[in-house]
DNA sequence: ATCCGTAAGAGACGCATCGTCTCTAAGGAG
DNA sequence: CTCCTTAGAGACGATGCGTCTCTTACGGAT
């Protein structure tokens, strides 16, 4: 008997988010199918529909299946700058298994679904620069969200518009030239 | 007649340019098809593809018939503030015309086409806070690249996260928070 | 242990759109 | 006036979507 006996449950949901995984990582998005997922999975096409409206939805939950939450455990390395290059570092390197071909698709047919973790980033940021404040290296945790989400979000522009991989320079010109500049000058904040 | 002559050459050319860029007003990019275009413009599909091999040619080709060069002329008012926030309204009103739809469609469909702008960009702000500088509003106009365009790169990472149209008070914080501290605080460039 | 309802596995279906190909005839170049 | 390019129109095969249908495995309820 070719196939053994029927998946069900997680164990075949697993079997599917595997199978989408693999799909986009070997045809990209643009170029994955419903009906190759549902092949590479030895299922059918109704399978996968019945638990994911779309293509968007079917590749968000592969890729949250295989790589868990993304905002996991705050950097806490007892610097400020060292802090900040970790985040900086995680998110280079989660972009860069995903490729820019993904994460531009993605934008376009769920343009919904990323801006949670984009908000979440904010909550990660505060926490290190509330920790860099206690510890006397920058004079106040009271910054702005715009110059708390400014590394991240120029970051997250930077690999969204090159079409190269983040060269190492580019996080700690990041952090060197704009962030700990914005975070460390001493800034009353104008009415 | 229905038809009375044929269109050839820049009239016709014209013609298609104007029925891509109704229909990507009316329809969006990625619901936009060669066929409605083609049908629009009272001809055939072959004309299009004639010209441009695909939709994102056809749609950039439109979009720069419409609007014309992006990076014009550079804002010069006489104040540093009133010039970065004219760059950044003219960014906005431009995404405003258009619509996240389509600008998240052509990021993904054309990478390569965005980055010329996003490139000559930087080249505005450096005129800018080069005059800054002369007239003395800041200490120096030695400024980093990253600095640059931290303000332009920020609110297009904006433009492409934020469901919403840009609010004013964006602008201002971008400017007020991000930008001028960078550029007026007193930083001597660590080698 | 048996029954039954849910859902797996498989594929056909209609629809939309792509990009190519074909055909006729218009109209400018010579 | 003739010829050659190409506009205008539509047919075509291919692809993939999302839905529907059908059979049958399996696991919970009795």
């Amino acid at each position: 008997m070719e196939q053994a006996q029927r998946r069900r449950g997680a164990e075949l949901e697993a079997v599917l988010l595997d199978a989408a995984w693999d799909e986009l990582m070997e045809t990209g998005y643009t170029r994955l199918t419903m009906e190759a997922v549902a092949a590479r999975a030895h299922t059918g096409k109704q399978v996968l529909y019945r638990r994911w409206r779309n293509r968007a939805e079917l590749v968000v939950a592969a890729m949250r299946h295989r790589t868990g939450s993304i905002v996991g455990n705050v950097p806490d390395t007892g610097s400020l700058r060292a802090d900040v290059l970790a985040v900086l570092q995680r998110m280079a390197d989660r972009f860069e298994t995903l490729g820019p071909e993904v994460v531009h698709g993605l934008l376009a047919e769920a343009p919904d679904l990323d801006p949670e973790v984009y908000t979440r980033m904010a909550g990660v940021m505060a926490t290190i620069v509330k920790r860099a404040a206690e510890r006397g290296e920058i004079p106040t945790a009271d910054v702005p969200d715009r110059v708390l989400t400014a590394a991240t979000n120029l970051l997250r522009h930077e690999m969204l518009f090159a079409g190269e991989p983040v060269a190492p320079s580019t996080l700690t010109s990041l952090v060197d030239d704009v962030f700990l500049p914005l975070v460390s000058g001493t800034r009353e904040r104008s009415e």
